[in-house]
DNA sequence: CTGTTAGCGCTTTCAT
DNA sequence: ATGAAAGCGCTAACAG
């Protein structure tokens, strides 16, 4: 019935017939010094607390700006100091909970230093990576955060922008071979620890579902994994690359199944295929964790809210963020300042949950 | 054991000693001018394609621009014209679901059409907003798109701004009065259909957990849920405002069970409130749906995950983006043109799951 | 078709 | 402590 509307849209004009946005002129420095008897540059200066001006032409001068509703023109500002006040950040998409919360964390960094933040997505294409820094580059940012896209197997373009002086801080997702500030998280730590926690609860059989290996953050995973199970006799364990969607977890570990290779635990790179993986354990009527214990990667909201409550791992995503826009803002600002490249190490924390709690009584299905 | 790291951070420096940022200077038109012995106007129009400048001398200036690296600046060229080439958008929070699904939808749009998109949070606060505001006109937007926060009960900031002749639009929380265009679903409809289900499915005991009512979506979710109920003989319901988080939702639901009084569905304002409802429901041990029916609303990730699936409503989020940008845009380049607000109204979709099927055989408990 | 000139609104020497 | 004047890089009206 209501079948009927989907995918369509109204679109209601109401009667109001007025001209809604009538530009009104700006007031600028000359119009206030006009209003003085004063001059424009005695406006600027007043304005920017030049320490040559009085304080009483000072408060003059704020109190008709005010009064009168002047609004300097950052516009023209920048254009004369050749410094601006709008940072750029490019992400693969920005509608995920990592990255919408990373973007969050920079935003109250930038308004709070005086900065605006410009946010273009490069939707996973390295075509549209470069196209976004150049639309930032043409809008003439002071500087830019990158995490770079899944098919961003190149830095030329990045060395480009280094080369032409502008200031740039990856985060998360890097090129590490760049000389650029940095922050990420402890991937490498993460998946050990993750790992390191999924044996001590018994398991023998690990599986790590992993990323493309050519990204950094998917590559240190699988190191931290490996480098958990290494250590351990007697163990067992399997990667599959490339399978960080929720159907790919699912199909690779229905295939395992199939062949009749049971693992008794996963370590996913991605929440999602860890669910996929558990949506199989729960098909075959498998119990979690005690027969499969299955650890995610993202502390994603869902995991915390299906059931079983899935292990993961909390990037510090608002954290990476702030940082990120603290560093770019620094660097922005001194930038004749010889400087070495910084990186910042963000502790990813462990979120011990039902999917992995084998040990002790935690675990239970209650429905 | 690693608690011991948890909260804090690395800061790595390493060791290359260089001075990672180098500002190169800029090449204006001037020096394109010089070397091809042409003057800055004519260079500037062959790069605006200008009509009256010859096919050759666009060819020559376009290559020789491409081959120095030459960059448009955008600073100056909208100082000069007066037309910028920057759009704001104020948010309540950026790492919400359905806000980032916004974000990204503008952004496509403002990226097609040659904009790019500064975005600021007013972290649901009213002096906030205005802040924001402020910045963006500080940094010369064109225009601003805006979904207010849940603290803003006034309009006078937004009337300042119209006054002021800035573009707007308005995108799902919106104060309805203003002569501004509006972006926003159709929430009567949908409470009205989600109720209209719940009661098709047998519930004649309901519950509508709503938000504040002097905000519009919530004030017209209510007015959906009070027409469909009023329609039907024999049927109770209770309101109960302002319970949008999930800590509300358990802790209103559980106040009503405690008094002995069960109702037989519950259609949320907020996925996180139904949320709440439902794990009270749970530790009860009561069927759900077939005890208790609940409907969310905004489809957030988790409610297609969790486990009953929940049923909830599908706020087309990226399309409002789309829709709020592409209007915007219409809005700033053309200002002259007499307008009437235009209203588009998007039809939510109700997402169906097990947590209010009832009458057929999809509702089960495959664990 | 192309050059000349003026100026967007601001900051910043250099004078006074 | 304030004013005069010169531009930042670009565009556009007016000439030719």
């Amino acid at each position: 019935m209501h079948n009927f509307f989907y995918f369509c849209y109204y679109i209601i004009i109401t009667q109001l017939e007025t001209r809604i946005f009538d530009m009104k002129k700006k007031i600028t420095i000359h119009d206030l010094a006009k209003m003085l008897n004063m001059t424009a540059s005695t406006i600027s200066r007043a304005l920017n607390d030049h320490p040559k001006i009085s304080q009483e032409t000072k408060e003059l001068v704020r109190k008709k700006a005010e009064e009168v509703g002047y609004k300097r023109n950052l516009i023209a500002s920048s254009l004369r100091t050749g410094k601006g006040t709008t940072l750029g950040m490019v992400v693969p998409r920005i509608n995920r909970d990592f990255i919408s919360n990373v973007i969050a964390g920079a935003e109250r960094i930038c308004r709070e230093k005086g900065y605006s933040l410009i946010i273009c997505q490069s939707e996973e294409d390295l075509e549209r990576e470069r196209e976004a820094l150049r639309t930032l580059l043409h809008s003439r940012v002071s500087g830019i955060m990158i995490s770079i896209s899944a098919k961003t197997n190149t830095s030329e373009h990045l060395e480009t922008l280094i080369k032409e002086g502008v200031p740039l801080v990856q985060f998360d997702r890097i090129r590490p071979e760049l000389p650029t500030h940095c922050v990420v998280n402890d991937n490498y730590r993460a998946a050990y620890e993750a790992t390191q926690h999924l044996i001590d609860q018994g398991c023998r059989y690990l599986v790590h579902l992993s990323g493309p290996r050519y990204i950094n953050i998917y590559e240190e995973r699988c190191r931290g994994f490996i480098d958990a199970v290494s250590r351990v006799q007697n163990i067992r364990y399997e990667i599959v690359e490339s399978a960080i969607t929720r159907e790919k977890g699912y199909e690779v570990i229905k295939q395992m199944f199939e062949i009749n290779r049971y693992p008794d635990a996963i370590l996913a790179a991605s929440d999602y295929s860890a669910l996929g993986a558990m949506l199989v354990a729960k098909e075959k009527r498998l119990m979690i964790p005690h027969q499969i214990a299955i650890v995610g990667f993202a502390n994603e909201p869902f995991t915390a809210l299906i059931n079983p409550s899935m292990t993961s791992i909390d990037q510090k995503a608002y954290e990476i963020g702030e940082n990120a826009a603290k560093l770019l803002i620094d660097t922005v600002e001194n930038p004749s300042k010889i400087k070495k490249p910084t990186k910042i190490v963000l502790i990813p924390q462990l979120m011990i949950r039902e999917s992995s709690t084998i040990q002790n009584g935690l675990s239970d299905k209650k429905n």
